[in-house]
DNA sequence: GAAGAGCGTACCGCTGAGTGGAACGCCGAC
DNA sequence: GTCGGCGTTCCACTCAGCGGTACGCTCTTC
């Protein structure tokens, strides 16, 4: 996958260098985790901010505006966050809790969108971050509604166990996708961050099986009753699939 | 600035070929539109798909999500997105309307946030797209309190008509400037879009004088007042503000 | 204040990754 | 049936990219 041995290659290995939480990397820092060697690094660095990709500060480099606009570019990720919004603000309003909205990357949910308040639950997830699929709602639920394959590939691998709560046992974890197609939301419990409850629903395209989207609300242990939102985010999440199933697609 | 003949050049063009409006283009668009062989476009967008940068559909290419992921570990603006959006959520609540957070890039706006409802007014603008800086509240309020060499770059330089309301004169420009620092907001009615009417604040660094971005609430011409909003506007641009300065950087 | 460790930068001759013209097969249009 | 446009494949040439080496700088450390 990661081809060292081409120009692109090492330039997507050091744009990738950058986790979700690092801001600027020193050069050395760069060549560390690519293992590149540092002339190398050092040129693409070079090129990359040629183009706008990284900027260079006085104590390293970190990804630019650039890529930030180019990343905004994503057809099917923004025409599906433009067509959300209205339907998370609303979600958003009635609940003023956290609102995700998230779609299957691989085994991973990817959000593409966050909204909440100033009191919101501090949670992990972050917009355009990745989290595990067996332990947030978000996940499951897509992952009730993806194809058996994929599902079955998901619960036979490792299930990393994140809180106490986690659930790692394939077997609960498939009732839980059953129940969760039945009803049409699933439930997350402190399985991925203590304190953290979630319910999410998902957005389905007209034929009412494949699953495009998953929307959630997330609030703390303590005043979040995820129960008392389960309407509320249903209806936003097949609000939203009509929506798209009207517009083009 | 755009390199012919390095790959990374290449790469870039490619991606940079797709518009903001443009889903999928077919290779034969994308020969045409950055006028590379045939043969090389097609290697190194076959470099692009294994890097997910690109996906390739029946009907040809289209931005993938790995770069809407990448694009978003985009440090400032991502931090600025993440502590903005309670703010902005509050706004939006307060208004109705749509709310935007831009930046100054180069000589133009980068939208880095856009909410709205359902009744949102239907502005160009969108998130991670680009305006002119002459015809928008939020470019002004950013110009306004730009250096003093970047705004007269700006205002002698051409200041494209995009409406019949469009201010072109340079000098009632740097009028609306001055004013917009004394009053701290900026209007904008009908200068960019007809039908559209808009009000911004800037979001200060703790020094009073530099500009880190830019809020603003947009709403139609009838229903729409922009002066009822200016001091909501205002008082989440100034909140962001210390937040910002109070959260390391 | 000398020695050393770690960093960013600059140089430069070798070589294979990248190049792009040419040719092919496949539609759909006329 | 013919033609134009498209996506794909092939391949011999060559220059973009490579990366080891060396330098100068700024901090620690003793």
């Amino acid at each position: 996958m990661e081809d060292r041995n081409t120009v692109l290659g090492k330039a997507l290995a050091i744009l990738r260098a950058f986790g979700p939480a690092d801001s600027v990397l020193p050069l050395a820092e760069l060549v560390r985790r690519t293992d590149l060697p540092k002339g190398t690094v050092h040129r693409v660095a070079g090129d990359l901010v040629h183009h706008r990709l990284l900027d260079k500060t006085a104590h390293g480099y970190q990804l630019s505006g650039g890529l930030f606009e180019l990343g905004l570019r994503a057809a099917t990720e923004r025409t599906l966050l433009e067509l959300a919004m209205p339907f998370l603000q609303d979600l958003y309003e009635r609940t003023h809790e956290t609102v995700h909205l998230g779609v299957r990357e691989g085994h991973e949910v990817v959000y593409i969108a966050k909204i909440g308040g100033h009191r919101q639950a501090k949670a992990p997830s972050r917009t355009g971050g990745r989290m595990p699929m067996h332990c947030t709602a978000i996940g499951k639920v897509l992952l009730a509604h993806a194809g058996e394959d994929e599902q079955t590939a998901v619960l036979t691998g490792p299930l990393e166990r994140r809180t106490p709560h986690t659930v790692i046992a394939p077997g609960l974890l498939r009732r839980q996708l059953s129940k969760a197609v039945e009803t049409g939301v699933a439930y997350e419990r402190e399985e991925s961050t203590p304190g953290l409850l979630c319910v999410a629903a998902p957005v389905l395209k007209p034929d009412g099986h494949t699953v495009v989207a998953a929307i959630s609300v997330t609030g703390p242990v303590g005043r979040f009753r995820p129960e008392s939102h389960e309407t509320a985010v249903r209806a936003a999440a097949t609000a939203l699939g009509s929506t798209l199933a009207r517009r083009g697609r």
